[in-house]
DNA sequence: CATGAATGAGAATTCATTCAT
DNA sequence: CATGAATGAATTCTCATTCAT
């Protein structure tokens, strides 16, 4: 009759806690007496459930990944095959967490690429999640392309294009609030994409 | 007989080796130590320059700012009064930070804006010139909208948009490297901002 | 209908996790979760058996110490009364925990003495046995002395000598492997045991 | 007009401390604040002048080693070439370690031996020593057997045997103390070179 | 008896800042 | 101005011990 195991909630609750304390402060600020206690919790329980701070941030980075992928999924279901609707329901995706309740993941988000870029544990969930979006609309793109009579060769570098703006939309917000105004991201970002996309604008920057 | 003065000369030591310092580590995990010994100084020196860390990082933000505006006021006086090529101009700075001689700017530059969002004292300089930028871009795309015959009511977002996307192609080139191709970003930035102004594309986004 | 008592069993499984672990790791470096691991039982457990983890320790010392006596009982039966017989017994039953099948015990034995040196209550049982071994080598040396027609005055010091060289013997054996030559060490030691005992010898060290 | 270097009178003042902590405390015991404590200094001086805390103990073991080495030289000196002085030679500087003024050393070295054996850079400094020990003993014993008409085989086992010997002596010493009368140890130690070289005992462990 | 979660004190280490020279 | 030593608080991590089940 032991005490049953909850590590699973205990994670969360840690992995929660360090999203609440990197809304107001960076990861290197989030120190883990303070991540504790925004969980409601011990110091010391903290390293029994992670190995230590930094598998905190893989497990979140994982967490926000997971999240961002469950909005996409559940709105390419109503996206269909139309590669227009498929391109809106990524950034829709994205722009959503910002509208959504959740206002600690976006501050997280935004800080998250420049730990990735420093620690190869937190690149690897990171830059997987980067390379299957890049990937998804990568092909989004080229089908609308196809549809539209052009050849498919930007797709890959228009894909990366909109992946930098909402990279960008989420950073600006953070950094220089009131610059983007609410609710705009989105159509803003859209724009870019047929921007992106557009037979005119090819020969622009030559 | 006075010893020369040299500050203006060890300040700029010194905000040459946090950008040093920048490029591989974090702000936080850039001790004074490291910065003193990137620029070649004895640790002790850094507090008589500087007050304290966070004011080497005020005083970096300043020189990566004037550097830009700097870029950018050489390439404007190559475009005259075009509108379009006054956009370019502003794109083509921002890029060749990236071509220029000066990767650690790159590095440091992505990470500014989070340590920005956190830190009142960094935030003054950075948000001053995003919004000196976001005026100037809003200016700009105000013009081509009046050339073009459209309203301007839609220049201060897209002038978001395009700040945003810049911002993102710096992220998003560290944290994710090659993703974007290199020399790619500024025909990128150039094809998502005629997405922006475009009247085509103006009903994206309802 | 009460649960069959399994203490003894359990304590058992505990010490010998302790030796497992303190075969790699110094004492203070063997957390009970490793020795709860090391015997395959919850941490919990351990003190359930054990008030601290330092009667983990004084255990297994008393473990130890048994298996040495009763491995010389079982030699001394067979060395009748033979001075020079019961002197090698002693020796051989050191010896032999080497060459035993408890390699685990070999490296543990080597720390035990220095733990004793730092715990009153690990002191106690260590000391006891070193008392008596000494004791019991003194009188086996005067057996020597007399029967050689030497006076016994010096027995005691010779058990010290073969005590501290049998010691030793561990103590170089785990921190500088190979410099005794395996299989060496009840043969080296048996020579020093004559030397100490020898007429010839009495002078040497004035 | 800097302040002066004293990084070397701290480093040494340093691993007094520790040496001072290590006669009371095993090394896991010793903690960086004690150490610091014992030294008079600060305790974030220590780190100033030490990389970790096992850095202090190799410096401590490279300082015992150095020490014993010139204790050695000196006694050799007055050796001349006849091999039972220079045997006599290094068993007394050994031994005068334990009547000199340091028992701090006296109790450090016991436990050197086992910090050596789990930790590699510990056991770079010591067994270079003890290596270099070993190939002195065993010239030194080749010496004498040669001199005494007898093959040299037996030289490299008994240099070993020797070595064992003194180490145990050191160890009993603290494990046990009185065991060993006081100033018995010297003679005792060559009364067993005596033996391990002695032609009588030679069959001795068969 | 048994499990594994929880606690909290203490350990090593880092580092901005101050200071003596 | 300049150097490098010194300080002490803060941080991450470990771990014996206790507790709920």
């Amino acid at each position: 009759m032991p005490r049953p195991r909850n590590t699973a909630a205990r994670r969360r609750q840690i992995t929660d806690g360090l999203a609440q304390v990197m809304a107001d402060k960076s990861y290197g600020q989030a120190s883990i007496n303070a991540i504790a206690k925004a969980a409601g919790l011990g110091s010391g329980l903290v390293h029994y459930h992670f190995e230590n701070k930094q598998a905190i941030l893989v497990a979140l980075v994982e967490r926000l990944v997971a999240g961002l992928e469950a909005r996409r999924e559940a709105r390419l279901a109503a996206a269909g095959d139309d590669p227009w609707a498929r391109l809106d329901a990524f950034v829709d995706a994205f722009a959503a967490l910002d509208a959504d309740a959740d206002p600690a993941a976006v501050a997280c988000w935004s800080r998250i690429g420049d730990e990735a870029a420093r620690r190869p544990e937190v690149a690897v969930p990171y830059r997987a999640a980067v390379d299957r979006w890049h990937g998804a609309l990568t092909a989004d793109m080229a089908a609308v392309l196809t549809a539209e009579g052009q050849p498919t060769d930007r797709a890959a570098e228009a894909a990366a294009g909109l992946l930098a703006a909402i990279e960008g939309a989420f950073h600006l917000g953070q950094a220089a609030p009131g610059i983007i105004p609410a609710g705009a991201a989105a159509g803003m970002l859209k724009r870019m994409a047929r921007g992106l996309l557009s037979a005119d604008a090819a020969e622009a920057g030559r």
